[in-house]
RNA sequence: GUGGCUAUAGUUCAACGGUUAGAACACGGGCUUGUGGUGCCUGUGAUGAGGGUUCGAUUCCCUCUAGCCACCCCA
């Protein structure tokens, strides 16, 4: 084909063009293209999206890809991995420092804030659908750009709201046949965060526990104590299983809170797995922290009680953030909100092979021949279409075989054929793509014709 | 950033160091000059890049590049 080209065009150029595998234009790592067939998965996902979030009362909001890297620096944390070590930096042509958002919950504080949202009816319930990038090493699951949909409530601290944003992620997975289950925490306020971080630090201290812990961990110790419990190496694991816990300090009002969206869960018939040791890796969350993972199912099981070797990567999360926004030099806002990836959603779907719903409206196929015939298609097919039929055609090919063979590719149910004759005779042919049977019919009769057999065809599918 | 594995047509895979690098699917053409989906015939199309060992490298070695997977972390 490219011998071809190149003959044909005699183009020293195109010798030099190599289609493929050449790293100077080739897709930039961690990213992807997603093709036709696979976007089918994401219209399924955006869709449901839009569903759930629009009946649990959120409006959509978009904001720029770009932010200032301060607003990251700020509210994620600047010591954070997504911050210090994964946020794409750069310094534009004005000479401002900013950065691809790598999440989307301060963009949406930054926009309730500077859109004076503290004067909207309170809470303000947002939800958001776009791509994230993060400059880590890919690997399954896990890319430099992915898509994230987001939901948010600001100016609302009732433990409702939390229990809301868990239950429309479960919601979300279970109705794509997705088992998943909520791992859920409480870091508790900012106070009772800090005595329990003296404490931890006090129980590391003892009887060189650290001499014992991975390096990574003897990093933590000293930078971020609370990412010691996440660890997954087996001898931090056995350390910190007497280690204590967040929960046994957390203030009365904290722990009310706690108590009552667990409650809440309860009632709603949430499953969810009370995990002491759920740290998120942002600086601004406060009280509830919770992460979905899949249910390990037939094939992760394990006999001696170690991890299981299937990685269950985390496919959504979220938390409370009660100082964010005022962190950020707006009011005393309370929030809470999460995000969930849909790259690794489209991944559990396809894992699973959870069949794509087919489109179930008939496709009619408009196929011509000779120019006459084109013309008096081409505007058949614009009538067709306001008239509400859903008709595809493919009217630069001039073979009656390669349209039909498009008809076929595309599913249609129904082609109609014109052609010389049929045009003389005030006729045109309808011809039925699964039988392959076809008749010939007055031009007048074609809107009542297919009412008839897309009715027909109607009630043998109510069967 | 650290480690492991891999690299052959568009895709999924073959080829004891030795003929012209095979196949399936996909794509194009034909059997069928007005008829698709099944059949038969047929065509296009590949060893990621560079170096080394060898009479000879898709095969062995090195470098680079890319991809996958894992750690860290996260969606």
């Amino acid at each position: 084909m490219y011998k071809k080209a190149i003959n044909k065009n005699n183009s020293k150029d195109m010798a030099d063009f190599k289609p493929r595998r050449d790293s100077k234009h080739a897709r930039l790592k961690g990213m992807k293209d997603v093709l036709f067939d696979e976007y089918r998965y994401y219209r399924l996902l955006i869709n449901k999206a839009n569903d759930l979030a629009q009946v649990y009362g959120f409006n959509r909001i978009e904001t720029p890809v770009l932010e200032r890297s301060k607003l990251y620096e700020r509210s994620t944390g600047k010591d954070t991995d997504i911050v210090s070590k994964e946020m794409y930096n750069f310094v534009d042509k004005g000479g401002d420092k900013i950065a691809l958002r790598p999440e989307a919950t301060p963009s949406l504080a930054r926009a309730y804030i500077e859109h004076g949202m503290f004067n909207m009816p309170q809470p303000v319930k947002m939800y958001w659908l776009g791509p994230l990038f993060r400059h880590e090493k890919p690997q399954s699951g896990r890319y430099r750009q992915h898509t994230q949909f987001d939901l948010e409530i600001f100016g609302d601290p009732s433990p409702v709201a939390d229990t809301q944003l868990i239950l429309i992620a479960y919601n979300f997975y279970s109705e794509l046949q997705i088992n998943v289950q909520v791992q859920i925490n409480s870091l508790g306020d900012k106070e009772d965060r800090g005595e329990y971080i003296t404490q931890l630090t006090e129980f590391y201290k003892e009887r060189g526990k650290r001499s014992k812990l991975c390096n990574d961990c003897k990093r933590r110790f000293l930078k971020n104590p609370l990412r010691l419990l996440d660890c997954k190496e087996p001898d931090c694991i056995a350390i910190r299983e007497d280690a204590p816990q967040i929960v046994d300090f957390l203030g009365n009002n904290a722990r009310d809170h706690f108590i009552k969206v667990l409650e809440y869960l309860d009632e709603l018939e949430v499953p969810y797995n009370l995990n002491p040791f759920l740290v998120r890796g942002l600086d601004y969350y406060n009280r509830t922290v919770f992460e979905i993972t899949p249910v390990i199912d037939d094939l992760g099981n394990d006999e001696n009680g170690s991890i299981s070797q299937k990685r269950q990567i985390s496919l959504g999360g979220g938390g409370r953030y009660d100082d964010l926004v005022e962190k950020m030099g707006g009011r005393p806002t309370p929030g809470c909100g999460f995000g969930l990836g849909l790259e690794r959603i489209v991944q559990k779907i396809k894992e699973k092979n959870i069949p794509l719903h087919k489109d179930k409206e008939p496709i009619i196929f408009l196929a011509q021949l000779g120019d006459q015939a084109r013309r008096k298609m081409m505007v058949m097919f614009e009538e067709m279409r306001r008239g509400g039929y859903k008709v595809r055609q493919a009217f630069t090919k001039d073979s009656l075989k390669a349209q039909l063979e498009e008809a076929n590719r595309i599913g249609a149910k129904h082609s109609l054929i014109l052609g010389q004759k049929e045009l003389i005779d005030g006729t045109i042919i309808i011809r039925d793509m699964d039988s392959g049977t076809q008749e010939v019919i007055d031009t007048k009769k074609v809107n009542s014709e297919l009412a008839k057999r897309l009715e027909e065809n109607k009630e043998i599918s109510n069967k």
